[in-house]
DNA sequence: TTATCGTCAAGAGCGGTGCTCTCGTTCTCT
DNA sequence: AGAGAACGAGAGCACCGCTCTTGACGATAA
């Protein structure tokens, strides 16, 4: 971000820029099991221990990649929802989806380093919580501005929430401001359907059997939505 | 499976269930990259190079490793099916969900191995396809027999299929004959969903947001069961 | 201008990994 | 009884993350 006022500086953050492409271009290729520091260290043309003066381990360097995933995927999410029109609620949701599908087959391993499994020893330190909601952000705010526009019935067929359910629903609409808790629910089972069928898809569980996901996707998602109460 | 007739394919076969249980009881302390051919063999007394008579590569060993958690998983839900009234077919998914969840629980590092990102560079024999829908099998029984006993109901909420998705539908039918189109996109979404909600709630999506999933589950399965059309 | 102090790349080295090869031994089958 | 397969042990290769030391360079203060 900042300029870099020395020399020194400046170069230093260079250097930081270019292990990190490298980094995410291994990571593309062998995933986060191959990602190996005298690697890039190597096709940098450096020695592996010139490498912790910038990141001082192995999980550091995975953390940065982390962070930028989520902000890619979180960018790409705010994108795609940004070109819908306000008050197309289930297009915006439409589009979220599309843009998360999609964002993870062009990135699978970085996909998976998010979603997948998480890096065994690997404890996700708190400066990528915040990189990590951009996504659930805009999905909160969909639901909560379908909610605010009166357009949003759900259908009379799920049983009525726990009243245990409160508390968690209350931390919920911290990112769905005014949406009671039948619809909290429901956002939540959409949104981990979102995740769960994107998941099948990229980490091979439909073995074969869905060979033309786009169009199940979509009805999937659209089911979703009617489950949630957004128009059809 | 066979008895062993020699003492040399006695002691092999005993051999080879030691390694495996070690490696099993790594993977659930130290996940997937914890696992090592050399701890195991250190483990039990043996030099590296002897486990490789049994196992000719660590994916070798991770590929048992992923079988025996298929046939585990497989079995959890086969048996809490099992035990439910044939004719209770909400009750018999709502037996899958939390069969599948409950074990993914007590064995997170497991369940990552089968449904969390793929191990990088490995590729799943076929051997592990006939383990690995075994839950499957189960859950597709369940949806025909829904469907044969005429109490599903699909709420007419979602829009129709598309109509290129006859042909992977045709394939799904394999596991749920008789089922319409319609019935087939839904089960998948259900399905999908149940997933998905475990991969958040195991790998930490969740994000200290829902503190008490339980009860949250549980309502979401009921979700996906009422649009599915199972009775309430 | 000079001296100092922090930053840097380089190299050697530690303990770990998967995997291969060779070597004697031992068991099994003919 | 002998041939041949299976076996455990050991050395070794190339790689890994990470640490420590060394010597050079550049920014800064006297």
């Amino acid at each position: 971000m900042s300029a870099g006022r020395t020399a020194r500086e400046r170069v230093r953050a260079e250097l930081t820029r270019e292990i990190t492409d490298i980094a995410r271009r291994q990571l593309a290729v062998d995933g986060a099991a191959g990602l190996s520091l005298r690697a890039v260290a190597r096709e940098m043309g450096m020695v592996s221990s010139a490498i912790y003066r910038y990141f001082p381990s192995r999980d550091d360097l995975l953390t940065a990649l982390i962070i930028d995933g989520y902000n890619a995927l979180g960018e790409a999410v705010e994108n795609a929802e940004a070109a819908c029109a306000p008050g197309d609620h289930t297009g915006r949701w439409l589009a979220v989806c599309h843009a998360v599908r999609d964002w993870a087959l062009a990135h699978p391993h970085e996909y998976a380093l998010l979603y997948g499994s998480p890096v065994p020893g690997y404890k996700a330190p708190m400066d990528t919580v915040a990189a990590a909601i951009r996504d659930t952000v805009v999905y909160g705010r969909i639901v909560s501005d379908a909610h605010r526009a009166g357009v949003l019935n759900p259908p009379d067929l799920c049983p009525p929430v726990p009243a245990s359910f409160g508390r968690d629903a209350e931390r919920v609409r911290g990112l769905m401001p005014g949406v009671p808790d039948e619809v909290v629910a429901r956002a939540l089972t959409a949104w981990t359907g979102l995740f769960g069928w994107v998941g099948f898809e990229l980490f091979g569980q439909f073995n074969n059997t869905i060979l033309d996901p786009a169009p199940a996707f979509e009805h999937a998602m659209r089911c979703h939505a009617a489950l949630l109460g957004l128009p059809a």
